[in-house]
DNA sequence: CTATAATTACTGTTTAAGCAGTAATTATAT
DNA sequence: ATATAATTACTGCTTAAACAGTAATTATAG
């Protein structure tokens, strides 16, 4: 159990899984069509990035979100 | 199969949410600690909105956000 | 070791997101 | 039906996020 906080987690997904797709963070921001600034954000936790350069960053990486609701059944709905 | 954004799909679960709790956008904004302008945003499907704003707003709904990594065994590192 | 390349970290400027205020719409009551 | 309340939609202003440029750091080579 971790009480880290959902940027922080974010942050190190980005990182692990630039590291290993052997990116540097000018490449992913390329890829992902965002400046570069951005990417080291992310990987810093800030909180204050826009969703939809959060969301090309993980599609770049092909990281899938998802949500769950906490109503039974709600999730595809 | 559906063709619709991820910032549809977000649009559609905020607003259902929303409406199941019984909270108007003021209620939920307030609720959330976020401006109201925002709730309609993202019920609009704005992708420019500030991740916080988004993940304060599932957090006043009980929505959580989890990340699939494309590699096995990833998702909880 | 020093030099060079590559990558990451930082900064100032421009632009657009968030907010409060207001208008429009919808619901409820009488 | 009209009036009132409640909710949603819209607008302009202020502030801060995204970007490009630059500095600092780290890695690689000779």
């Amino acid at each position: 159990m971790s009480d880290e906080t959902f940027y922080q987690q974010l942050a190190r997904f980005i990182l692990n899984h630039r590291k290993i797709s052997g990116l540097s963070q000018l490449q992913l921001a390329e890829l992902a069509g965002v400046g570069k600034t951005v990417i080291y954000d992310l990987e810093h936790a800030k909180p204050s990035v826009q969703l939809d350069t959060v969301v090309k960053v993980l599609h770049a990486l092909n990281i899938k979100i998802q949500l769950h609701s906490p109503i039974e059944g709600f999730d595809d709905v």
